[in-house]
RNA sequence: GGGCGCUUAGCUCAGUUGGUUCAGAGCACCUCGUUUACACCGAGGGGGUCGGGGGUUCGAAUCCCUCAGCGCCCACCA
């Protein structure tokens, strides 16, 4: 059956993905093969497909696919991420429409509903993953709270605490009010803001002289607990020692002297709020000053906050000035831009708030993973990120991960006491029972009758979602449950990671923590950092914007195999992709183009008894040396990670090279039958192309490869071979170039005189012993020549062209437009003597003849003499016709 | 505030150690062209003082200095 005119995406992604599902193409299991790995960055489990997903896990499919094709043992493993903070606002807010608060519910009633929600939205980002072609092992899908990977966090834990790594304190943390929770420094997006500095007046005790500081958050005089001045600033000697007021509270706070007060900040008095300010609470710990927290969990204020009792702490603000006002304490309010922290996940102001938390101590931790990134044992690609690790690395922070969130893997420490030590970690109840017996044997004379298992209270919080991913490429194969099995032995370290550099610190730097401290190895070798997707106005693509497509939409205009070269156009590693839909329609128009190029074959009809035309053999020799040279350099752009010039050269070879040049070279005449030998050549040919193109255009090269042959189960495009590298003869590929040229001439000739592609012509050159004549079968059939003579003499009454040093004559039965040829060829000899005189000039210089290398000096001088034969001819040929 | 990076054709980007075919590619644009795969096409063509200035060198997109603009990361002086 021939070949459709029209190709239909649709019906062939659908039909080769289940054929390939089928098949278990996708499947890999433990063998005697180099393995090839690599684990997806688990999307949200909730999630949609967006243009970031669309751009990444392309990019694992190309590579995947190419590696299955060279033999490895291709395993890419699927999954999900629980998302903790995500995934329960989502279900907190369908509750909510639902009339059901979180408050009404318990912990269990709350997480069923959080499965429920999770089976019936998780996994549609995966099926939507399909339609792009991704060739996962679906077989090994994962989630990051399947139970043995839940399991495996909270061994890791237990792990981690006992080797002094993880402990509880009570520390400054980041506090989002709306979801209630607190969140580690990397969940904090910094934005400017527009705000106020006021300046506020402070009484002294005992007098009625005011000291003034500025503040940004007037709301937070409540909890004021000293007002601090530079010991160096004599502006303030006489205030030393003295106490102050604080406004509407009226508490008497003390006055106390530290050098990190900047002097030319505000007034260079700093009031002190150890309870809301990281700062702050680094001077209260100093100079031993009272804590005072006025904020409850959801951001309004607390019995401390007195009037304001119950009210929003932005509201409070608003109040709170008014009433200073009216107080007349407020000496000025200055406009101040300061930068805000804000959630990542709620976007609510975070608020800086001390509680008690797990910490995970992350300076050694992080020393094996630095240098593993340093001596590249680990690569980044592109490099420029290797020093904005190291900048993280080096001054890596400890780790809050406790959530004080129901939907996660629930921190295995039990409380069996009321102090804040009484408590031990454990990975079981039962476990953590026996410890906490053992410990109360220790502290109390006896252990108390009356205690028993049930008496433990589990901490209530769960563990940072990353907490659990930072464990995916060893858990997706059980590796920390089972640390010796098969799988991990053979499956890691895996090798290529592709993924958002804004996730580097969230999740790279701590795979790679965790690679080394559970496994004594990296967990992969390459990191490909991709850029962000954005629209043509460089805005980052978002949901609120609703500047992105919906990637199924895009698949279903221009096929998948249209997306994925659009993704791929325009996106070297690291840099953002500035996505435009053009992009995609180009990617359509090449698989268009590959289309009919195949049908053109498909549809020649084959003949035994044809005798082989010359043109079509030179051509193949041709092309198969092409190919070469074009594989050479494709392979060595997937050396590099330069994914968009793989695929460039790719499209280059296959539009220009295969389709302009080869194709026209071999196709046979009208309705005229091709030779077999040719024709099983050309095949060979094509197949050749398409199994470079799959990676790229998974479904079109499968359709046409399953088209041009019987193919088995086996023999599928997918599980195909990559082609071997060869060697290639670079002369016979100029001499190729060279023919074109000579063609473009002859084209040139028939544009400018109106010369209609079927009427042929006769082409002379000048016998010059330096051009080859391999391809002159080639030039007779691209450029449809009746003859093509070698003659020693220049033709009269002839149009001529040159290439490089030769000269080509076309005879013109009709008249020539001699004035137009005069014009042409003056203005020529003015550009070669223009070159001449330059080049003449660089030979006089006797710094450049005797400074530059030999090699550069001869080229000038071939320049040189070129210019000089090239006038020649061109005096000769203006004076024949004058 | 600290660190890193970028600036090459209208757009998105390549340009390895300064030197031959170094000023390039794709797209866009312009001209011409539909009987024999494809107008989702073919054949041609125009377009850049390589951000500005200075320096090193026989020679600079490439090395150095400086200025301007842009971006990212980290820190967070109320």
């Amino acid at each position: 059956m021939a070949l459709e005119a029209k190709y239909n995406a649709q019906n062939v992604e659908n039909k080769w993905y289940s054929y390939w599902m089928e098949q278990g193409y996708f499947h890999s299991e433990v063998d005697d093969r180099e393995p090839y790995t690599i684990v997806i960055p688990p999307p949200n489990v909730t999630g949609v497909l967006h243009m970031g997903h669309m751009l990444n896990n392309t990019i694992q499919d190309v590579l995947i696919r190419r590696a299955r094709l060279k033999g490895f043992n291709a395993c890419w493993v699927p999954g999900t991420d629980h998302a903790s903070i995500a995934t329960e606002a989502k279900v907190v807010n369908k509750l909510k429409q639902e009339g059901i608060n979180k408050s009404d519910l318990s912990r269990e009633e709350f997480i069923e509903h959080a499965w429920e929600w999770t089976h019936k939205h998780g996994g549609i980002i995966l099926e939507q993953l399909k339609k792009l072609g991704a060739s996962c092992d679906w077989e090994r899908t994962s989630f990051t709270m399947d139970d043995n990977l839940s399991a495996s966090v909270i061994k890791v834990f237990v792990d981690l605490y006992r080797k002094g790594n993880i402990y509880r304190g009570y520390r400054m943390v980041n506090w989002d009010p709306q979801a209630q929770t607190t969140l580690s420094d990397e969940e904090v997006i910094y934005e400017e803001k527009q705000g106020n500095l006021y300046y506020l007046k402070y009484q002294i005790e005992g007098s009625e002289e005011f000291v003034t500081i500025a503040t940004t958050r007037p709301e937070t005089i409540l909890g004021d607990t000293a007002v601090c001045i530079n010991p160096n600033d004599e502006r303030y000697t006489h205030l030393k020692g003295k106490k102050v007021m604080v406004p509407i509270c009226n508490r008497v706070i003390p006055i106390i002297e530290d050098e990190y007060v900047t002097m030319e900040f505000g007034t260079g008095c700093l009031k002190v709020t150890p309870a809301h300010d990281e700062n702050d609470k680094m001077l209260g710990d100093k100079h031993g000053l009272e804590v005072i927290d006025i904020l409850n969990d959801d951001g309004s204020l607390n019995s401390f906050g007195m009037h304001y009792e119950g009210k929003d702490r932005f509201v409070a603000r608003k109040e709170i000035v008014k009433e200073l006002e009216a107080m007349e304490v407020i000496s000025k309010v200055e406009q101040h831009v300061n930068k805000v922290g804000t959630s990542e996940r709620t976007g609510a102001v975070i608020e800086p708030k001390l509680s008690d938390q797990w910490f995970l101590k992350m300076k050694e931790l992080a020393q094996p993973a630095l240098d593993a990134v340093l001596e590249k044992d680990v690569n980044l690609v592109p490099e420029k990120f290797i020093n904005t690790y190291r900048h993280w690395m080096e001054n890596v922070r400890d780790w809050n991960i406790s959530r004080q969130l129901w939907w996660g893997q629930q921190i295995p420490a039990y409380f069996y006491g009321d102090g804040k030590e009484d408590f031990v970690v454990a990975e079981t109840r039962e476990e953590a029972f026996e410890l906490a017996q053992e410990k109360l044997r220790v502290t109390s004379s006896a252990v108390e009758k009356s205690f028993t298992i049930d008496d433990l209270r589990q901490d209530p919080d769960v563990v940072d979602t990353w907490f659990s991913s930072w464990l995916w490429p060893m858990t997706v194969f059980n590796g920390i449950l089972e640390p010796e099995n098969k799988e991990i032995e053979y499956y890691y370290p895996t090798n290529d990671l592709v993924t958002a550099p804004e996730i580097l610190f969230f999740w790279v730097a701590r795979m790679i923590i965790a690679g080394y401290e559970y496994r004594g190895e990296k967990p992969f070798t390459n990191v490909y950092l991709t850029g962000i997707v954005r629209d043509k106005q460089r805005r980052k693509m978002s949901k609120q914007l609703g500047n992105s497509p919906d990637p199924i939409d895009l698949m279903n205009v221009f096929g998948a195999d249209g997306v994925r070269v659009g993704m791929l156009l325009s996106s070297p590693a690291g840099n953002d992709l500035m996505f435009d839909e053009d992009l995609c329609e180009q990617g359509s128009k090449f698989v268009n183009k590959i289309w009919n190029a195949s049908r053109l074959i498909d549809g020649w009809e084959v003949s035994e008894t044809e005798a082989e035309n010359e043109s079509a053999r030179k051509a193949i020799t041709w092309y198969r040396n092409k190919f070469q040279q074009a594989l050479a350099e494709i392979d060595d752009h997937y050396s590099k990670y330069r994914m968009s010039d793989a695929l460039m050269a790719t499209y280059k070879l296959i539009w220009d090279d295969f389709c302009s040049s080869f194709l026209e070279a071999v196709k046979p005449g009208y309705q005229q039958p091709i030779a077999a030998a040719t024709y099983q050549d050309i095949l060979s040919i094509l197949e050749d192309n398409l199994k470079i193109l799959h990676p790229f255009v998974p479904f079109v090269s499968e359709e046409l490869w399953q088209h041009f042959g019987e193919r088995t189960t086996e023999e599928a495009l997918i599980v195909s071979s990559w082609p071997e590298a060869g060697d290639f003869d670079a002369q016979m590929i100029k001499d190729f170039d060279f023919a074109t040229e000579v063609v473009s001439g002859i084209r040139a000739i028939r544009k400018e005189k109106n010369i209609a592609k079927k009427d042929t012509l006769s082409l002379s050159v000048i016998n010059s012993e330096g051009a080859s004549k391999t391809f002159d079968s080639v030039i007779r059939k691209l450029g449809n020549l009746s003859e093509f003579n070698y003659v020693d003499d220049k033709l009269d009454g002839a149009l001529t062209y040159r290439v490089k040093s030769n000269e080509y004559f076309v005879p013109m039965a009709g008249t020539i437009d001699i004035e137009a040829e005069i014009v042409k060829l003056t203005s020529e000899l003015d550009y070669v003597e223009g070159l001449l005189k330059k080049v003449q000039g660089k030979l006089k210089n006797e710094k450049f003849v005797n400074g530059a290398p030999e090699q550069v000096v001869a080229n000038e001088r071939r320049k040189e003499a070129d210019a000089l034969a090239k006038i020649e001819t061109l005096k000769a040929s203006l004076s024949s016709l004058q």
